[in-house]
RNA sequence: GGGUCGUUAACUCAGUUGGUAGAGUAUCUGCCUUUUAAGCAGAGAGUCACUGGUUCGAGCCCAGUACGACCCA
């Protein structure tokens, strides 16, 4: 095969690669097919262990159980005549016995070939070791593809953050925590769905690139359409095409999926990320708090089998009815202590702010400023599940106002370890204050606030034809795993982290 | 954007005051039929991230660059 001989003629492979392609040549050479697709399990090993991790020896060997399996060569322990190994699949890992007397000194000389890395397919039936190890005896021996590549070192593993994030392949195989992170996101992702499905809610699809990028105060990425010749925005929110489908009378709705976001990158923050994001006519922000109650506290037990998670050294209470509620400007005076007539006096509150090291651009409103004390002083206080609500109008563009005070919506966030993990409030339906609302944006946004909504003008009329009255919350999913796999960076929960491409 | 730290063999890591580049694992060779971080004997393996500077001499000191981690904005 002149491909691999080319390979093995390159000067700059290190040895051990090179020994490998020497020997994946060698094999050709004696018309072994390196990658062949023609053997066929019957079994897996998580099977294996469920079926005979209780039986005794005698029984084993007695019954001669035979069965195909197949997966990666991970550990190699070779004695002569005699071998053992640690063979992985999907499901987990198990040791298999390979003897020259119960394969023949052929087939027993190609099995020597195999390497750490190999992937391979063994027939055989099970018996216990000396030690009294569950042990698969080999009776037939195919290895279906070739490793060229050397694995981590087998008892530190893979500890080279880089190289976890850019060969994530990699890590998943020598890293087993990798691969139980993982496995955990997409049972949480598929709670969230079985517990919203059973609650009524329909999961949709709706368009991630969008002409005006709308229902988050982000930056958003740019994109061209080339057919039409129009610039395109990746969505930073789904939320204005949903509260669309409230009123075509989708009456609960949601959709899990990526959104995208033009800023920095770290710990808590990769520019795309995944939320999910529902909608419930006829329940107001309120109800929104018991629903979410009961969904993480079932999430998290679905998860970690306690509705009380450890996350970085804390213990998590989501259990239902542990939630704090506190309003927004009861939180700044009684975990942020700052005196009512300091928040609510706009120079007074601009003063805090600056003081406290943050920037004050012209023109801000004082909503904004006391989401910033709020940034500073309150949410990295905030450990436990606490609902804050009543956030200012100013900074909620698409909340319903609260009906006594027009100066703070209905709105809440959910924060717990110190961070934002949800947002959400009664929903805006009344399309005269929506389009002030707008325009207010659009003011901003001329001021230089690039984070400021724009206006949609098609969004207004979908609310001139009727919306019910609503609530609807996002909930960052990623945070979530974060949560409640007790990882303290986003990366450690997204399978292919954003990174700068490598060097050279 | 700013600061701190890191980058040495495929992997995990040492490297003294600036004076010939080290270990374990992995790999290769030999021995070995119940091991499991198998063992024993031997061998090979390096653009010390990159570029420049200081010096008789730089993995080590200095400057810059790249990539990454953490903290701050």
């Amino acid at each position: 095969m002149p491909m691999l001989e080319a390979l093995q003629a390159k000067d700059e492979l290190n040895a051990v690669i090179k020994t490998r392609v020497e020997k994946a040549c060698q094999l050709l050479d004696d018309d072994i097919h390196l990658y062949p697709n023609d053997f066929r399990r019957d079994t897996e090993i998580e099977t294996l262990w469920a079926r005979f991790s209780e039986t005794d020896g005698e029984t084993l060997e007695a019954a001669e159980y035979d069965f195909a399996l197949a997966g990666r060569v991970v550990s190699y322990r070779s004695f002569g005549k005699v071998t053992f190994f640690h063979l992985q699949d999907r499901g987990g890992k198990i040791q298999v016995y390979a003897a020259r007397d119960d394969l023949g000194t052929e087939a027993y000389q190609l099995f020597k070939k195999t390497d750490i890395g190999d992937i391979v397919g063994v027939r055989g039936s099970l018996f216990r070791t000396k030690t009294g190890e569950l042990t698969v005896k080999t009776r037939g021996f195919r290895r279906v593809s070739k490793s060229m590549r050397p694995l981590p070192e087998k008892y530190h593993g893979l500890k080279d953050v880089e190289t976890r994030y850019r060969q994530r392949y990699v890590d998943l195989i020598v890293t087993p925590r990798t691969k139980e992170i993982f496995m955990m996101r997409t049972a949480i992702v598929r709670e969230l769905r079985d517990f919203l499905d059973e609650k009524g809610f329909m999961e949709v699809e709706t368009p991630m690139m969008q002409a005006i990028p709308g229902g988050a105060m982000a930056k958003p990425f740019e994109t061209h359409h080339n057919a039409l010749d129009m610039k395109l925005y990746m969505r930073i929110a789904p939320e204005l095409y949903l509260k669309r489908l409230l009123v075509g009378g989708f009456e609960r709705v949601y959709e899990i999926n990526r959104n995208f976001r033009n800023e920095g990158i770290s710990t808590q923050h990769n520019p795309e990320f995944t939320m999910l994001e529902f909608y419930w006519a006829y329940a107001n922000f309120e109800d929104l708090m018991d629903l979410t109650e009961e969904m993480f506290s079932r999430v998290a037990v679905k998860a970690t089998g306690s509705s009380v998670v450890p996350y970085q050294g804390e213990q998590i209470d989501l259990s239902v009815g542990a939630w704090t509620r506190l309003a927004f400007h009861d939180s700044l005076e009684k975990i942020g202590g700052v005196a009512p007539e300091v928040y609510s006096d706009y120079e007074k509150c601009k003063a805090l702010v600056k003081e406290k090291g943050e920037k004050v651009v012209e023109g801000e409103k004082l909503g904004k400023l006391q989401a910033k004390l709020f940034d500073i002083l309150v949410e990295p206080r905030l450990i436990q599940p606490h609902f804050i609500y009543h956030y200012p109008t100013d900074i909620s563009p698409l909340s319903r106002r609260n009906e006594d005070n027009p100066e703070i919506t209905d709105r809440f966030e959910l924060f717990m370890t110190g961070r934002e993990m949800a947002n959400a409030f009664s929903e805006l339906n009344d399309p005269v204050d929506q389009r002030g609302r707008f325009e207010d944006q659009v003011k901003e946004k001329e001021a230089g606030d690039e984070e400021a909504h724009f206006m949609d003008e098609d969004y207004v009329r979908a609310l001139e034809y009727g919306m019910p009255p609503a609530a609807g919350q996002g909930v960052g999913i990623d945070r979530l795993v974060m949560l409640l796999t007790d990882s303290a960076s986003i990366r450690e929960v997204i399978l292919f982290p954003l990174l700068r491409p490598e060097a050279g």
